[in-house]
DNA sequence: CCATTATCGTTGCAATTGCAACGAAGTCAA
DNA sequence: TTGACTTCGTTGCAATTGCAACGATAATGG
């Protein structure tokens, strides 16, 4: 009717694409642990980085402060991390994994790279699609404004 | 730490570019029009279907019978959308745009179409881009199972 | 024709979420 | 040092969401 293809729009197409393979994933991780995605989100960037604050997961890995907050005194009842004050600036709470979380995501781990290889596996030209993912999130700010 | 680098990781890296593609696009249609995202998706397919039932929205826009429910009813409440029970199956409702929402559609149609080159116009490969989006997306089934 | 089963859309309810407000802690300038 | 201002994390609350149950309608099978 209008000269305008909701199927064939990219925001659309991207917002299906992106929940779809986040919901695969989920499968992986729910399934076994009962983590939501927050939950993922934060053990996976304490396995790279070791002792952070709430606020910076909250930056880097695009959760609100209250995701970030309750996944993580949820992942501390289930023992996974701990949470103590930081002893320099007493308003960050610095967030690390314990043996049982590393333990987690060590078995974890291998399981999402696997599955990502297989999303992959389905493109030709993986690594330009991937060069151009990189490239769009590359792009600071919002598109629009 | 271990060898996972969640920012490298592309199931994160399409939930982040999806949501900012998406952000950006909703403060076309929320700012004027107060349009949720669920509300916009109806609009925009009943644009090019014509008459069309809960049901098949709910299918081919990838949004919950709920949400098209209420987004529907919301969307009737404002005059942009007529919904009237299907004279055939007396269980479908079939909806369609009125002509407020046929001129809203006209007047928002383009400038997301303006939105969507904005962002391709960052990528030297933008159409290898949406082929591989397309690819994935034919992909039926969540890709783990 | 009737009984069973399936489908459609709505709605109640519980869980999740974002937002704003808050207290605690730190910074800065005078 | 003190007072105003900023930052961090948590929490209360309202709004949104998904899920399951429901009533209404239709299809199926005997």
């Amino acid at each position: 009717m209008s000269g305008f293809d909701l199927e064939e729009f990219l925001p659309y197409q991207l917002a299906v694409l992106a929940e779809r393979v986040s919901q695969g994933l989920s499968d992986l991780y729910r399934q076994k642990y009962g983590l939501s995605v927050a939950e993922w989100r934060v053990v996976a960037h304490l396995g790279q980085s070791g002792m952070v604050s709430v606020r910076e997961i909250h930056q880097r890995a695009m959760l609100g402060k209250s995701q970030v907050s309750r996944a993580a005194t949820k992942l501390e009842g289930n023992g996974y991390i701990t949470k103590t004050p930081n002893p320099v600036d007493g308003r960050l709470v610095s967030l690390a994994l314990t043996d049982k979380g590393k333990a987690m995501l060590a078995e974890l781990a291998p399981q999402a790279m696997a599955y990502e290889r297989r999303i992959l596996s389905e493109l030709d030209g993986a690594s330009e699609f991937r060069a151009s993912v990189k490239r769009l999130l590359a792009t600071k700010g919002s598109f629009g404004r």
